[in-house]
DNA sequence: TTGAAAGCGCTAACAC
DNA sequence: GTGTTAGCGCTTTCAA
């Protein structure tokens, strides 16, 4: 099936591209990819081919003769979740531009999807991957440790990151925050949180240790649902932790949503907030400072995560082993408003 | 260079597969092509060599052979907007399971970016895109219009779609919203809109032309500003409606986080809504129903545009020709709550 | 139903 | 700095 003559509607090729310059094909790949090696004059006559058949190169074929592509595989376990959303924008951020592009791959906060994806990403042979989480299976694990690609886990700093990690402390940040609420004045403090993904657990166990250092624990006001994050469930759980602990003076809530569903509920029952009822966030999407009163939130650096994950790992790629810190703590930030203001 | 012994870290090939279940290279590749076309015994030897090898096919390699890729192109103009976050998750909820991936491109509101991604999408050879507007360039459009895949442009039912589309009619909507705000008795309604991208555009002159229909145009209660649509900005629009034409008792916000932030900067002003001011939002995110008072919007179908375009395209991929809705309508709905029940 | 041969369009490796 | 050669791991085509 000798097929020497290309049909029309067929794209040009590199081969196209080295006949019309007058060159051979390795020197149109060399233009492309690094033009610096390549002289000024066939360069030139290249670029004029290129441009003249209006080529495009095939990233298939490129991928199969150098064993490698220009994907970037990122790992969520959630795409409506603001926390993500913004971790993504950062991320996109940072490859815009490069040579790179990313592809999403949704766990739906199961480890047993995010292997299966993990695999799946892997046999793209990607050139770099991002996960948001330390919570793999142990195959997942091993996969990410021997993966021929740069890795990087996004969100917490923990001991033991696979590769390279981003993040900040997530459970200093929810101390700061149960703190902040002790220093208001608060003596009775619930905790709010929904999901209940591993993250979530290791957030509420710092929560509930704080409060006991401080003697302000009561299980009694400890409320947790494994459905998803979503005012209307803020809402929900304050009614259910005021129904079960009247008393409660103040609620750390685990993320922003939870906090503004709280606040709603608050304000429909005429709970005084700060005044009655503090409410400290988590996170701090843009939302939360417009409430009335502008809830007192900490702060996470998510869009950072994203930017700073992905700078890490196109360095990484362009020159392994170039990258020297390859741990980096982002930190958090309390933003004291309305919300915990007592007088 | 003969490297005829495979080093052992090499993944395993197809021809591995072969030799190891004693068939050729090419009846492993029907097995997992089409399993149907293949002898049941041949089948059982090659799934059972599969297993043992844990052969995963390359994908760079079978997009070459067969020029086109199992990718899945999907352009959206933001990454931010709640509103494309909940078509991303009815998208991704329909991949789920099926050979195919998704990956986005974000052109940023810039019809030039999107004209580039288009072409940066159709240099991969993808088996499907789906675009969120019917506002590219010319050449953009060519470039659809040509494509050797189906094409779904979502969010806008119009004529001339390039070929499928999937979405619900933004001028009606719009019309929906400010009539309900007659029948409330509001008589100076005005119109909040952030970001102006063209489809913004169009919704805002939908408002004015009603309007102007219903007698009650006035420019002064027309508030628009380039920048990105956000809750602070919601609270800055209404207050410099407010500051331009005090007398205005009602508006029309663009998008839910401008109707929660006019909602908020209401309540800061100690201005009643309903009473004093009527709110009507529009694309009614889960966060719009939990306000106190709850806000009365325009439901746009956002999920269930991802899922739907994603099925369509899916069935065209595997069966050109075969849809013959072409054009899908899928409604919108006036979410009537307090924000506009006065008395 | 199965197989042999011939590429898909690019890059690695080595020579010049 | 540039070219030649030999694949990368699949699928297509054609023949059996």
């Amino acid at each position: 099936m000798a097929r020497k003559t290309k049909t029309s509607s067929d794209r040009p090729t590199l081969v196209d591209v080295a006949r019309e310059a007058g060159v051979s094909a390795i020197t149109v790949s060399r233009t492309i990819r690094s033009p610096g090696i390549v002289s000024d004059k066939a360069r030139r006559k290249v670029e004029e081919a290129i441009r003249r058949l209006g080529y495009t190169p095939d990233p298939a074929a490129s991928a199969l003769a150098s064993r490698s592509t220009s994907t970037i595989g990122l790992l969520v376990p959630s795409l409506t979740n603001n926390v993500f959303s913004d971790v993504l924008r950062g991320v996109y951020e940072g490859v815009q531009g490069t040579r790179y592009f990313v592809q999403i791959g949704n766990y739906r906060y199961s480890a047993l999807e995010e292997e299966g994806l993990i695999r799946n990403f892997l046999s793209q042979r990607p050139a770099g991957l991002i996960v948001s989480s330390m919570d793999q299976t142990p195959t997942g694990r091993r996969l990410l440790e021997t993966a021929p690609c740069p890795v990087v886990q996004i969100m917490e700093i923990a001991e033991g990151a696979v590769d390279m990690s981003v993040g900040f402390d997530q459970l200093a940040a929810v101390r700061a925050g149960a703190q902040h609420l002790q220093e208001c004045g608060y003596r009775r403090p619930g905790f709010l949180s929904a999901r209940m993904d591993p993250r979530a657990q290791r957030r509420l166990a710092a929560f509930r240790e704080f409060a006991e250092g401080a003697g302000m624990l009561d299980d009694r006001r400890i409320i947790t649902t494994p459905q998803p994050s979503s005012v209307g469930m803020g809402g929900h759980l304050l009614e259910q932790l005021l129904s079960q602990a009247p008393d409660t003076d103040a609620v750390m809530c685990n993320n922003d949503d939870l906090a503004v569903g709280a606040l709603m509920e608050a304000l429909r029952r005429h709970i005084a907030v700060p005044g009655q009822l503090g409410i400290c966030s988590y996170n701090d999407i843009e939302m939360a400072r417009h409430m009335v009163p502008a809830l007192t939130a900490v702060a996470t650096p998510r869009r950072e995560i994203g930017s700073r994950a992905i700078a890490m790992l196109l360095a990484e790629i362009d020159n392994p082993g170039s990258v020297t810190e390859r741990r980096v703590d982002l930190g958090f930030e309390m933003m004291i408003r309305e919300s915990t203001s007592r007088r």
